[in-house]
DNA sequence: TTTTAGCACTCATATATTGACAATGCTAAC
DNA sequence: GTTAGCATTGTCAATATATGAGTGCTAAAA
């Protein structure tokens, strides 16, 4: 279908644009291809043809269509080698020993989303399948307690709890041991019915001002269930691209990345480093999403950047592919 | 200097600015002035010559200027009462007994961002002022532990360090109760120095492998101490006012809201709730900032709005109000 | 003395006009 | 298959033109 210098004039013309972010012109890729504009143009109206190339108006340079970044992504262009100074900054996060890997991953996509000017989401690592590890309660006051649970992947969460000063430091103390004893090895999201069908009537047994404390402590719990976990970093980055040069149109993306759903949106079924140009994705048209699936001892997640379609493709891939890497799947 | 009419004027063009955010016309009061529009155009004529408003264009109605909105806000303006929806919504908050004071706080602000479509920033609490009330470590695996650290004001701060799997539990148990015994009480940003010269050479003496040990906490403690603790909210609500309208103002915008000392400029030393209209304040010459000092159990920081300086100050001050009232000064 | 009607004036906004420029498409010659 | 040349097309910026909303001012009315 195309011909070597077609796809040579396509590769030039794309990375150009991702440069530039300026239509293309024959004249400028004279020297290069080492021939005349008019050489140039003809071939240019053949990828048009294809579908390839867009014009913004008759007499434009060209731009790469959705078609064209398409095909560059799928058949032109290379995996890059990460770039040392992208090495570098990555490779601090991961050698850290004192980060757990999950807050790696969030440190690591905030310095892509900074390294790239793209906005970087992570997603998910669901906490539904955390198990409850331990649950810790330390008096603040005579009636101001700090709850904390901590999770086998390593989530803590906490909460202020107030009580009624009539009730004594040893009838908490008790309590937590028996929550203790009965919720270790839950998961998250199972704590609400274990604390309401098992750990309510044991507490009524043994603690005298049961109701108050049972309240306390589910409410807190609930509480936890709920998180979200989502992170967005950059989001400022991606207003500074040259295609978001309209109050309007950086309104409506600002929208975008608060509203839960189009987050949501972003997860990732497949494995491997997908991209999704333009219409391919449902966040945005103007954008490309790419993202990738990862998985952490049990839990899932997905990791995303979001830029222009004009993304620096080649780049993000070996980014992303680096973290991929460090983290196993 | 200004006679009756005049102040009723003024008020009605800066309340009518406030909700329409154009210029005001001579005509559009005739009615609710009972007069002509050229009376009323006298008078403006007047109070441009005073300073409190400005045209646009020599022939465009008049806008208030910054010295218009401050005699408004100083002299005009009554202390609103809250509103009942805007009352009910932060009244939730604050009789939900699960939340700390300080998460009230950013919650509660987090909320009046929303109903205003101001953009809200909580700073300060300086958490140099907290101790240690207790230091917990929960193994997650042989090699995989959580340090947790708790303070007397409901601070709480975890990471999650990786030791070598020859390092036995019960050396961390040992080195833990050690810790605990030794720096318990000690204020956070004095901790690093009390490991290194009161607690290192006590581990030295009763743990074995004493040097990763101490490693590991002192990097997990000294972690704490940096904590930022700015909490800007809503950015994307005031982009949404129709003065920025315009990408490069927007970036602008942007841009100082992710600026440390930016941020840190909207430091307040006063007592009560004050105001600083267009260049009164460091931050933008277009926007106004509100805010006020709180102190929550030794604890000070600030709270502070960012709007437009067409703002709704009666309600925003009613707001402000409210949360101080709910916290004690 | 205050208010108002009336009119000239000003400026924003919208729309059209123009010329310079940067591309392209096409054709004919190489 | 390549290229030179030229007409064509559309952007951009500058300029013109019309419209309308608003003002300032003045002279008359209250």
């Amino acid at each position: 279908m195309m011909n070597d210098r077609q796809i040579e004039l396509l590769k030039l013309i794309i990375e150009d644009y991702i440069k530039t972010a300026r239509p293309v012109s024959s004249k400028s890729l004279c020297e290069i291809m080492n021939c005349s504009s008019a050489t140039i143009r003809n071939e240019m109206a053949i990828l048009e043809d294809y579908g390839y190339l867009e014009k913004t108006h008759t007499s434009s340079g060209r731009v790469p269509s959705e078609k064209g970044y398409r095909y560059y992504v799928d058949y032109i262009m290379k995996p890059k080698e990460m770039n040392g100074e992208d090495m570098l900054k990555l490779q601090t996060i991961f050698h850290n020993q004192s980060l757990a890997l999950n807050d790696a991953i969030i440190r690591s996509m905030e310095i892509i989303s900074e390294l790239t000017s793209y906005t970087s989401i992570v997603l998910g690592s669901s906490s539904k399948e955390n198990k409850v590890t331990k649950v810790e309660v330390v008096p603040l006051s005579d009636f101001h307690f700090i709850t904390i649970v901590v999770t086998d992947k390593g989530h803590v969460e906490h909460r202020t709890m107030n009580l009624p000063d009539t009730i004594s430091v040893e009838e908490v103390r008790q309590t937590v041991e028996l929550i203790n004893k009965l919720i270790i090895g839950t998961p998250i999201d199972e704590v609400s019915s274990k604390l309401e069908f098992e750990v309510k009537p044991v507490i009524a047994k043994y603690v005298k001002q049961h109701e108050v404390l049972y309240n306390a402590f589910y409410s807190a719990f609930s509480d936890f269930t709920k998180e979200a976990n989502i992170r967005v970093t950059g989001t400022k980055n991606i207003l500074m691209q040259p295609e978001f040069d309209d109050a309007s149109k950086i309104r409506e993306i600002m929208n975008k990345f608060e509203d839960q759903s189009m987050i949501n949106s972003i997860k990732e079924e497949d494995n491997g480093i997908n991209i999704y140009i333009g219409s391919e994705n449902e966040f945005d048209d103007d954008v490309t999403v790419i993202k990738t699936k990862y998985s952490l001892g049990g839990e899932e997640g997905t990791i995303a950047l979001i830029g222009p379609k004009r993304m620096e493709y080649d780049r993000v891939i070996a980014l992303l592919d680096y973290i991929k890497q460090n983290i196993g799947i």
